[in-house]
DNA sequence: CTCGGCCCTGTCCA
DNA sequence: ATGGACAGGGCCG
């Protein structure tokens, strides 16, 4: 096992691990100890989590990463040297300092950013993070994150690591073998054809959600919307979270909502439209970072 | 392009 | 105990 630690004083905008992964954003990340992510942040903040690294970023085996907060730093254990891949997937090279400040003045985003200073974007895989926003349909976060947690055990590639089995994500060959059924009986509801049809387009080479990064934002999200099940919302989910347009504002009922109570002149007629008013602003280049802080401020009960 | 009906399912609450 | 509302949407006509 290799270790290392990350300091984070210098970091600009510091870090909170717990909240980066548990805001409802990625669903790449475990609990070691088991618990739930829930609705709102209960349980301490230096819990020990882990993800695997998918084959298709190491290049060779899926590779476990463990990382926690602690005493200002951000430690780890890895199968491999996690320092570079815990940068990338945690956006640690984000400048939050640079983006706060380059984020409008305004009472309800000073409000969020101040109640979850340090917590940053995530840069997930793409495959993992186009299926599991199709699965949020309509979905709270815990059964989203259980969905994923099934559909890895049943279908990704099972690595040992410091005594014990976890599992990759399955590949798209790996869950282009499931049915629809299959994937029902894990629980997926009337997303499982949803799930089974992309797998199936990534795993024929008919598209991949990386061919969106060379694309202008507008036309990337229009284009991850021919995976099935995935509508403006998710591809803009999956844009943001995975793709690094930093620009792309999801609009989900929590932010409909704060549009209409604080934003009601950036209401359009239509998603591009209203999106295009609420990106301008939050601030343009960065407008997701005001997104992620408003959508989990306002979920966990922040005051509007 | 817009609209409404419909879809799985666990949890919460009357 | 038990039924209806609801949860971070998308598809189809």
């Amino acid at each position: 096992m290799e270790t290392g630690e990350i300091p984070l004083e210098t970091l600009p905008g510091g870090f909170d691990l717990q909240a980066t992964v548990e805001s409802g954003q990625t669903y790449v990340w475990s609990r070691e100890d088991d618990r739930m992510f829930e609705d709102t942040l209960a349980h301490g903040g230096d819990a020990w989590y882990s993800t695997v690294v998918p084959e298709a970023v190491t290049g060779g085996a899926p590779a476990v990463v463990r990382a926690r907060q602690h005493d200002g730093r951000l430690e780890w254990e890895a199968a491999v040297d996690a320092h570079d891949h815990l940068v990338r997937l945690l956006r640690l090279d984000d400048d939050l300092d640079a983006i706060m400040a380059a984020t409008p003045e305004d009472p309800l985003l000073d409000a969020a950013f101040d109640r979850y200073r340090g917590m940053r974007l995530v840069r997930d895989p793409s495959f993992p993070c186009l299926v599991s926003f199709i699965c949020s349909a309509q979905m709270r976060v815990s059964r989203i994150h259980g969905m994923q947690e099934r559909l890895a055990r049943e279908y990704g590639t099972p690595v040992e690591f410091d005594g014990a089995t976890y599992h990759a994500f399955p590949t798209p060959e790996q869950l282009a073998t499931a049915t629809e059924v299959d994937l029902r009986d894990l629980s997926l509801g009337y997303r499982a054809p949803y799930v089974a049809r992309t797998a199936e387009m990534v795993a024929t080479g008919e598209a991949h959600p990386d061919t969106a990064r060379s694309l202008d934002y507008e036309d990337a999200r229009e284009f991850l919307t021919q995976f099935v099940g995935v509508g403006e919302k998710v591809a803009d989910c999956v844009a943001l979270f995975s793709l690094d347009f930093l620009e792309a504002v999801p609009l989900d009922t929590w932010i409909r909502t704060a549009i209409a109570d604080h934003y009601p002149d950036c209401e359009g007629g239509n998603y591009a439209e209203t999106s295009r008013a609420i990106r301008e602003r939050f601030g343009g280049d960065y407008a997701g970072y005001a997104q992620t802080y408003v959508f989990f401020h306002l979920r966990t009960g922040g005051e509007t």
